[in-house]
DNA sequence: CATATTTGGCTATAACTCATAACTATTATA
DNA sequence: TATAATAGTTATGAGTTATAGCCAAATATG
């Protein structure tokens, strides 16, 4: 039983529990879980050479051919100066292109590669897969909610 | 006017949407949700003299007197080696103290002072009230509903 | 009891993220 | 034309997180 002159954590018992006073916040929950989730990405990406952080540029730049980075930057939540060393590093891994345009010679149209579009499919397939695993006690149903929630937060209507 | 031969963005054209294809991830729409949560609590701590590591773990320490590192750190998710700065920090602003205890003396007891009981406690209600401020739009139960995902994520059952 | 292992705290370090400021070249505007 | 704004870049600093190794103390094992 627990000692009843203090409130002090029994070495005994498991540390569980101590932080309480913290799970009211939704901000100390998140990051726990996103915490969990980065982790288990960073580990799947890895595998095809890629970071977070490059795969979801090369996402973009696949579904959105010839966009700038300031236009990257600006999707993905990050500033401009942070896209340059991204970019670099898509591009000497040949995953992506920077084409000059005519109209504007300050800004490069960023291509993926046709080995970009693969890689990107292929360690997007893997990503779903491990989320499915990962998520895998949570109903689909609730899956969208959660997105739904996060979405409400990251765009308040 | 957009031009009709290419998929590309308009630059008249709002940059959103342009992440459709990360959209589905669990975890690309979090790690945008706590990007936000986080910068506002920092703003909040700051005020306080506290970030967001210190906060949480001086949080633990007010709610469970004499905790040892190694205790706070397996509550916190966190390594043992990364407590140390932030006890460092806490002890050195007379927030808690370091408390040899005498049926061991590799480890501290941690405990909170009376200013750093009541440094967390304002900074608790200040951080409790930017939330909610941050999450208006969400309702109480969806809150509780998120909350409860995440805790899934966390720890799943 | 003696040795070996484990544990608690600490130091140093490295990788990564994120933000800011300042710079160049180019384009748009007054 | 002079001025502003924009696109990309470079450098830098603060902060988070993980790892490896160290020392002292405690515990386990022979």
């Amino acid at each position: 039983m627990a000692r009843s002159t203090s409130t002090s954590a029994d070495p005994a018992s498991p540390v569980v529990g101590l932080d309480r006073g913290l799970r009211g916040l939704v901000g100390y929950n998140m990051k726990r879980a996103v915490h969990i989730l980065q982790a288990d990405a960073a580990r799947v990406l890895d595998e095809f050479g890629l970071r977070i952080t490059t795969f979801s540029a090369l996402s973009v730049i696949c579904d959105t051919p010839d966009v700038t980075q300031s236009q990257l930057a600006a999707a993905l939540n990050m500033e401009r100066s942070n896209t340059v060393v991204i970019i670099d590093t898509l591009e000497q891994a040949d995953l992506i292109g920077r084409h000059r345009v005519p109209t504007d010679r300050r800004s490069y149209a960023l291509r993926a590669t046709l080995a970009g579009i693969k890689r990107r499919e292929a360690a997007s397939v893997a990503l779903y897969a491990h989320e499915d695993r990962l998520l895998a006690n949570l109903t689909p149903q609730e899956r969208a909610q959660l997105i739904a929630l996060l979405r409400r937060i990251d765009s308040p209507d």
